[in-house]
DNA sequence: AGCACGCCGACT
DNA sequence: GTCGGCGTGCTC
């Protein structure tokens, strides 16, 4: 009777751990606790992942629980077998999975401190010396006569000698020294300051205030929560003297209290305008109503273009979902999550609203998720991460743009928020319902081919604002026509001045950061790459440097060849900032900003320019992908994208798939207004069918064309993909490794029958040859989708594992990309 | 992930 | 001769 669990360490491992349960614990302990357990010779938190029946005892110690990390520190038993799903699944150590439940810097850990006992301490310090030690034992008294305790570390090093350990050993056997446990506390915990609360007061007491305290009074507002006590004060401008005398005259009460951090957006609400459904987005809601009311796991998609109505229709169902008692997750892409959003749900559903992005400290994060774990919070807005929010009684979940790369986490555990989300309704027969207005391919392909995902479309703009004309530009003909290789041509130039001239505003889109891409030598062909990376280097000019974007170091910008000596040093490739500057020269009178990761990176200057850009500040807006996302900007008439094939050569089958959606993403930003919208796509391959129907907005014709190439390539969702990346510093050692693992996942493919065989490609280098340092091996497995790849996983690593894998290996199942 | 154990080069 | 390099294996 719960005598023994099993725990996940959270380290590399693809395993759990057996530990016995003392008595007093055993009525609590319970699968997504987390404990406290000694692992080797430290202590660490451990995640409780099951309760066994029995214990293969003999094989190994088994070692007790130390303690139970409670109260805040468990997780719905749901949310814990979702984690063995992930673990399974995606083939990540359960360790690392259900770490990412909980909020960061929460985890507990203890290291042995020694130091001397009462006895030899008294001795020393009264000059005389145990008996009969070795020279290297009286070296580490006298270090430790000195320090309260040391870690066992930092003595063998202070001490400098080797086999420090071995005498440590020997001078705790003789009891001289002692050893505990000392316990380092999480980083980040609940918060305890001084709390102000408003008391029920009678009326007369109210009537003699001074102003001073009517202030604070109504700074408190009518809440009985405690609110923090040096807010309230600074919002009402007056000393803590004044809240004093309020508590002396029994109007307030001032206490330590657990005060919430909360994020700004959830503090502010908005003015709702309410609107009315169209009788396509109410039939929607009905529909989707009806599915949760069934109380059966149902995915269904919504595909509307931008500007459709989808998030009126999400918040419809949410408020439908809240009637009933339940709960609502709303996820939204990394950049997707908006001021403007959160604030649009927070005043839809006062108090009920929780948050939980990267954006926020970890404080914040910390308070929410505990806000959230004790019912505090009915709905959740959230990015990929908020998948984990506590939740009980889970029953509907929005993935909005659910096509985006940002559900997917490129380091292990490498799990799809979007199947997570799935797995999660599953379990309470919820709805998962995803918005796109460029669905990816698999989800559409299943919607509306496949079956098992419900289509809904919404075809139009609401109040049927016209799409944008598109007009695609070759920029081969307007090389031969003019000669020179521009950067704008002739006419997008045109259309901007006209813009420009009617007051509008335009968006330029260049999905390529910094100044010039590359510095190639006019002499000897030489390119700057960087010396981690098979990259070239990026010149950015506002720092004058040269700068990796795969590893992020950077260089002195070189004025001589490196390799010849040669003074003739080439910049190719525009970027974002060199665009700006020609823009500028082009339309001296525009007022133009650049957005990218670099103009973003400084805190709040991504908002900065999104609302200067909004109130009309500016004309025109250049920038990255990131402009295909931000906000709807009414009076953008204009959007322009240059090298709008920058992306298709990349070496990945979902290439063209990006591209389309980029393309149509960032077209739908202009005419979102009155005025009609006017698109010009640049390009040196017109023809290619991504911008073809791209340029006709033709989501249809483009999926049937790719899922043409799809089936004839075995790519998904014609088969499933994981991709095995095996790196090391040595590139010969690199491709060794993936031979062996390669060599074996045949063997065992090998055993089954040819029909159902997966296909293995490579070992191959990875288009990304060279990352950081380490040279990148890469093997492919495409695997049909009627066979159950999990356990075929399993078994093949359950193997190999036995063989050793030496070098780093990382393994992705559904890759999103294969770089 | 840490940490210990174990087998080969450069120092006193 | 020793010291210490990091390859390999283990942690309930």
């Amino acid at each position: 009777m719960n005598e023994f669990v099993d725990v996940a360490i959270p380290v590399g491992v693809r395993k759990t751990f057996a530990y016995s349960v003392p008595p007093e614990f055993r009525e609590r302990i319970a699968a997504g606790m987390r404990v406290l357990v000694p692992f080797g010779r430290k202590l660490v938190t451990g995640y409780v992942t099951g309760i066994p029946d029995q214990v293969r005892t003999g094989e190994f110690k088994i070692r007790p629980v130390r303690e139970l990390l409670e109260p805040e520190s468990t997780v719905p038993p749901a949310l814990a077998e979702i984690a063995l799903w992930i673990a399974r699944y995606y083939f990540a150590p359960p360790g690392e999975v259900f770490r990412a439940l909980f909020p960061a810097g929460t985890q507990v850990s203890g290291e042995r401190r020694i130091s001397l006992t009462p006895r030899t301490e008294m001795l020393l310090s009264g000059g005389l010396r145990p008996p009969g030690l070795q020279p290297q034992e009286d070296a580490l008294l006298d270090i430790l006569a000195h320090e309260k305790s040391l870690t066992i570390k930092e003595l063998a090093a202070r001490s400098g000698l080797r086999g420090a350990n071995a005498w440590i050993e020997s001078l705790s056997a003789a009891k001289l020294i002692q050893m505990e446990m000392s316990l380092e506390r999480p980083r980040v915990k609940s918060k305890e300051q001084l709390g102000i609360r408003r008391l029920d007061a009678d009326p007369e007491s109210i009537a003699g205030l001074t102003a001073a305290q009517q202030r604070l009074c109504s700074a408190l507002g009518s809440s009985k929560e405690p609110l923090l006590l040096q807010d309230v004060l600074r919002a009402a401008g007056c000393t803590s003297g004044i809240a004093r005398t309020l508590e002396r005259k029994g109007l307030v009460e001032i206490a330590p209290a657990k005060i919430q951090r909360v994020p700004p957006e959830l503090a502010d609400s908005m003015n709702q305008v309410s609107l009315t459904l169209t009788p396509s987005q109410k039939e929607i809601v009905d529909r989707i109503l009806d599915m949760i009311r069934r109380r059966k796991p149902e995915r269904c998609l919504i595909h509307g273009v931008t500007g459709s109505g989808k998030t009126e229709v999400y918040l419809r169902l949410i408020a439908e979902v809240l009637k009933q008692g339940d709960t609502a997750l709303f996820l939204v892409p990394e950049i997707g999550l908006t001021p403007l959003l959160s604030r649009l749900v927070v005043s839809r559903f006062p108090n009920r609203v929780s948050l939980l992005h990267s954006g926020m400290s970890a404080g914040e994060r910390f308070d929410q998720w505990n806000r959230i774990r004790e019912g505090g919070a009915s709905v959740v807005v959230g990015t990929r991460s908020a998948v984990f929010a506590p939740l009980e009684n889970l029953r509907f979940i929005v993935i909005d743009e659910e096509q985006d790369a940002s559900y997917k986490q490129d380091e292990s555990p490498c799990y799809h928020a979007r199947e997570v989300a799935w797995q999660r309704v599953q379990q309470t027969g919820g709805v998962l319902l995803m918005g796109s207005a460029t669905p990816s391919i698999e989800t559409y392909h299943s919607s509306v081919q496949k079956g098992g995902i419900s289509y809904f479309h919404l075809p139009e703009r609401i109040e049927a604002r016209p799409l944008p004309r598109v007009t695609m530009v070759d920029m081969s003909e307007e090389f031969r026509r003019h000669g020179k290789n521009t950067v704008i041509s002739v006419t997008l130039q045109e259309e901007l001045e006209g813009c420009m001239r009617r007051g509008e505003q335009a968006m330029i889109l260049l999905n390529r950061r910094g100044y010039s891409r590359t510095l190639l030598c006019r002499s000897c062909g030489h390119v700057f790459a960087c010396p981690d990376c098979s990259v070239s280097m990026t010149y950015h000019q506002q720092e004058n440097r040269l700068a990796c974007h795969y590893c992020g170091q950077e260089r002195e910008v070189p004025s001589l060849c490196a390799n010849c000596g040669g003074p003739y040093i080439h910049y190719a490739g525009v970027g974002t900032e060199q665009l700006e500057s020609i823009l500028g020269t082009l339309l001296p009178k525009a007022r133009i900003a650049r957005l990218d990761r670099d103009t973003a990176r400084r805190r709040g200057n991504l908002r900065t320019v999104l609302y200067s850009f909004a109130e009309r500040e500016l004309d025109v807006l250049v920038g990255t992908q990131i402009l295909a996302k931000g906000h709807d900007f009414p009076d953008v008439t204009m959007v322009g994208v240059i090298a709008a094939d920058s992306g298709l050569s990349f070496p990945d089958f979902r290439s063209a798939e990006r591209t389309f959606q980029l393309l149509t993403q960032v077209a739908g930003r202009a005419g979102r207004g009155n005025a009609p919208g006017r698109v010009v796509i640049q390009s040196f391959y017109p023809d290619n069918y991504a911008l073809h129907f791209a340029q006709k907005q033709d989501y249809g014709g483009f999926h049937d064309k790719e899922i043409e190439f799809r089936k004839l390539m075995a790519y998904p969702p014609f088969r499933r993909l994981i991709q095995i990346v095996i790196s090391d510093p040595d590139s010969a050692k690199a491709s060794r490794d993936a031979e062996r693992i390669a060599g074996a996942l045949k063997a065992q493919f090998d055993r089954m029958e040819p029909a159902s065989r997966p296909h293995i490609l490579g070992p191959a280098a990875a288009p990304l040859e060279k990352l950081r340092g380490n040279y990148r091996m890469q093997i492919l497995l495409k695997i049909r989708p009627d066979i159950d790849a999990t356990t075929l996983l399993q078994d093949c690593f359950a193997h190999l594992e036995s063989q050793k894998i030496p070098s780093k290996v990382h393994i992705d199942v559904d890759p999103l990309s294969l770089l």
